[in-house]
DNA sequence: AACCTTTTATGAAAGGTTTCACGAGAGCGA
DNA sequence: TCGCTCTCGTGAAACCTTTCATAAAAGGTT
């Protein structure tokens, strides 16, 4: 039973393939008697267009992929991705553009990227250093680079920096000094080049620490997973190993959470004997119970911004940018801080004022 | 700046294209020089083969679509989804699939799945009836249907039925005579077809009534939209009316969180004042505060089989299977009985033994 | 050297659509 | 009736790969 094809349209309705083709997509130079026979005709023996065929004349398939270094089911476990995949679905829906995940084939991002039918990559947490963004410039398609630097093509990230110090800064200014922080495990390539995200957020808490005449030394950082688990079992062997800190500083909430999960296991009350401050701002900090204090980040917004401007480039081979989103210090109940809204980056400091309302601009679109 | 086709590599290499296919495709037909020769070429230029090229060729792009009846920003915010894509995401990862979610393109599902680039489709929450499925069939493309019935394909479900049948039972055998029942939102033109889940999830509760000789009344149903805050206005709403349940049957555990909410917020302790039973499962159940006691479906899983399902049918044709999974009560914190599981179908009930050997088989499968 | 077998490489077709360039009629004014 | 302009429709190329059938080259045997 083979599919019906274009042909068989066009043998049925007793016309060329070119007028079926036209029917379907410019009826206008048709006479409309001619449309209505070939619409008929196509409807009755149930055609539709072959979309590979469509995508190889046309070099557009009207799906957008999302690449991600890391398998697709740790993806989708993460609320962190879920909110980012939101964020550029809204956007894609609303321009009927497809969206597909893309991760490694076989353990091969590489193969991956090669086969992907689309017209255009977003990346998330990928350095444009990376060997594997080479064979996206080989396969010619456009991309964005999210969370990460990138020199040849758009970018959208957001101050983890300002977010961390602000962060940092708050512990310290209640006078702890016995502060965990908990960090992401690095791939063993980049462990002391402080790289992305991690490094970004790294920087802004030593700063806050610089800044009260402190220094944050390398026995008061834990890396671990970015898990629930990998937070409970940080804080936990810290706590075996006789670190007995006042403060948390988890640069994800997911990891905050598993720390306060251990915390209470071993006693400890948050905020009371405990402090404790994440990072993102993912749905479930808000439910957690105590609520906890983060550092927000648009994550939903970052992926809209990034699909547009993926998009733009794609539709109108706009210019290439770097945007930049404001994060912001939300006060909950698993710190005791007095709620003040700390935003950063062109609204709590001065100095990036333009810089700030590019921002709003780019967000606003 | 013209992409790069096997051509250029051809003339490079000073080879035939259909030298370099091999070269890529199945190196042992040539000599080793040769192949060097021709990958070296390639590599200089920085071919990649065209993916809609060769998937126009085979018939076969390395892609399965999940398809959603609604926008996809609302499928990633649903944790329910989540857990599923995990699910169908472990399988195509492992066997080097790509993964595309298709929602309504501008409102239509029919042009979506006329567009979406892949080899078959895994359909969620839709019914083979909806008139939806129907341009699937002129794709020529093979689905396996989740959640829903079907005729003429694959499907996979879970024993809605037998679970909310448990769940209800534990309530009227705990004494509760005035439960309130939390359900979904009906599409207009199905309003009192109680079709799907839905309906079967109802029809468990209706029967546990009347095993106990009473009859579940239309006024003790409230539907409602499948989300936290869907649950929290139903009960709020029917608090206003003046209903006093003693416990509340939610057909999903967002709707149940909801419900606690509000409930929490009207004064009603759980479980003292109101016991609370959700359906799913989902991983806020067990984060939740009290803990719900829910009936577990295996989500995940359900994406794997189904998948499973479909690639069985894409590589060799299987036959089409009904699978049904099995649903568990969990006792957690949201009600005071004892810890007794109770496993619905091929376990704890003897008619279905066949039926049950059936199911574990293509679970574990 | 002649012949046969195996290895290695190629030409061309096929896969299904879109679109460019062009042709056949039809309508119309002169 | 001629010639011009539109309208409506068509043939064929282009998109890029894979693969079938086959040719050419190489290697081996007598």
């Amino acid at each position: 039973m083979r599919r019906v094809t274009i042909h068989d349209v066009a043998g049925k309705a007793g016309v060329s393939t070119a007028a079926v083709s036209h029917a379907f997509n410019d009826p206008e130079r048709l006479r409309a008697t001619t449309v209505t026979r070939i619409l008929d005709a196509a409807r009755e023996l149930g055609y539709a267009p072959n979309p590979h065929a469509r995508a190889l004349h046309s070099q557009r398939v009207g799906v957008l992929g999302v690449l991600f270094p890391q398998p697709i089911a740790t993806v989708f476990a993460n609320p962190f991705f879920a909110s980012f995949l939101e964020g550029i679905g809204s956007v894609t829906d609303e321009r009927g553009i497809g969206l597909l995940t893309v991760t490694p084939l076989g353990g091969s991002l590489e193969r991956a990227i090669a086969a992907a039918p689309v017209d255009g990559f977003v990346i998330i947490g990928l350095d444009e250093r990376h060997a594997e963004v080479a064979p996206l410039r080989k396969r010619g398609v456009p991309f964005v680079v999210v969370d990460g630097d990138a020199e040849t093509a758009s970018s959208v990230n957001v101050d983890d920096e300002g977010g961390a110090y602000a962060a940092a800064n708050l512990l310290l200014d209640r006078g702890h000094r016995k502060i965990l922080v908990l960090t992401f495990h690095a791939p063993p390539d980049e462990l002391d080049k402080d790289l992305g995200v991690r490094g970004r957020r790294l920087r802004g808490y030593r700063r806050a620490f610089v800044d009260h005449g402190l220094a944050l030394g390398d026995d008061a950082i834990v890396r671990t997973f970015v898990t629930l688990a990998g937070g409970d079992t940080a804080f936990a062997k810290a706590w075996a190993d006789g670190v007995r800190p006042t403060a948390v500083l988890a640069a994800s909430d997911i990891m905050a959470i598993g720390a306060m999960r251990a915390a209470k296991r071993l006693g400890r009350e948050v905020p009371k004997d405990l402090e404790v401050i994440g990072f993102d701002d993912i749905p479930l900090a808000a439910a957690s119970d105590p609520a906890l204090t983060t550092v927000h980040q648009p994550i939903t917004e970052k992926g809209r911004v990034a699909t547009r401007l993926l998009i733009r480039e794609l539709d109108e081979g706009g210019p290439r940018e770097r945007i930049v989103l404001p994060t912001e210090l939300l006060l909950r109940e698993s710190t005791r801080a007095q709620a003040t809204k700390s935003r950063t980056l062109g609204v709590a400091k001065g100095g990036t004022d333009r810089e700030g309302k590019r921002i709003l601009k780019a967000a606003a679109r």
